[in-house]
DNA sequence: TTTCTATTTTGACTTATGTCAAAATTATTG
DNA sequence: CAATAATTTTGACATAAGTCAAAATAGAAA
């Protein structure tokens, strides 16, 4: 839980009563590889924090597995759009390795904001972070070319390409497998 | 200000006295088509309620205009990088209509959101939805044609076809302004 | 209206990427 | 270590979308 807690002091100050009401609710869970943590048609009722493997959210399009994120180590995860409006999500959660994560739940979440104004404080950082880091990966791959993206990928996080294996790669870049084969070869 | 205020009740009860601060903030700001609200370099000082108009948020890449969203009334807009994080940011944000905005400055919101609860939870909500939005739109263009990301504009909010300059949805959609007036032609 | 400008469409051609099938390579496990 | 499964690469070909240039159309201003 250590790693959870420097994480989150990284970003914003918590008291020692709302990070002691915080460990309460939160739940160790550890699976192995190949586990969901949340699939299609599910309303996903958990936040997680990662503390060690990765992971990928993907979803179906016509019988396609399209991955669009991946997750690493100290990052919080869960299905948003369906832990944040409480409706059925499309998303599934998979692990690509075995997993240590913290759990908390909705309701505990919620009790929590409405308790501590600390973490109420954290969630609204935590949202403004990952909202960035959509906005940013959103315009690195606008209107560039595979390759182009693909070295971005390369640069910016090498750790995804030993980690995941190439067809998850492709279609979070949004080419096909065989596209991003070629791309590689050619470098 | 009556439309911000039923806006932000719409998604998070805030009481009289937050509502009061808030109000105080804000400052009228009204200006011409083709204004910009912030532009390449700058720190993004203030974020801003559309009460009446539309604007498009674009970067520059390679010498081009990438517009990577258009926003209408009753929405918040900022060059959200650059207002969270601090820096300068590469967005530019321009008018593509006479417009109402209200402006509230960064420091004004650090302030209300440290004075009142109600207004730190608005903040979280607002974060909430608007990462949800831009989740929603990066999944309905992931990997799909460009067809079928049109006909999706088209389909989910028209009013943009009627409002923005062809060239600028081309933009928006990742395909270049003579593809899109050939999507166009054959329907 | 007429003129001038901005926007949209069309044409000819090039290129990036997709598709389907098969081979090669790398992991996994009995 | 051998056998099986999973992953990655390669080949041949089809197609979506880009580029550059010019024409057509619509909008704004005089």
């Amino acid at each position: 839980m250590q790693s959870l807690i420097s994480h989150i002091q990284q970003y914003c100050p918590i008291g020692k009563t709302a990070l002691k009401s915080l460990a309460g609710a939160l739940q160790k869970v550890e699976l192995p590889k190949g586990a969901f943590l949340t699939t299609e048609g599910k309303t996903c009722n958990h936040v997680y924090f990662l503390e060690q493997g990765c992971l990928r959210g993907f979803y179906n399009l016509d019988g396609k597995d399209i991955t669009y994120w991946f997750a690493f180590e100290n990052n919080f995860v869960t299905s948003f759009f369906s832990f944040i409006s409480r409706k059925p999500g499309v998303e599934n959660i998979q692990l690509l390795e075995d997993c240590t994560l913290w759990a908390i739940s909705y309701d505990e979440l919620q009790h929590l904001y409405a308790k501590h104004t600390d973490i109420e404080r954290l969630g609204r950082i935590m949202h403004e972070r990952y909202y960035v880091m959509l906005e940013e990966r959103f315009v690195a791959n606008h209107f560039k070319e595979a390759r182009e993206r693909y070295e971005n990928l390369a640069t910016a996080t090498p750790h995804i390409l030993q980690r995941v294996p190439l067809g998850y790669i492709a279609s979070y870049l949004g080419i096909t497998q065989e596209t991003l084969s070629r791309i590689r070869s050619k470098t």
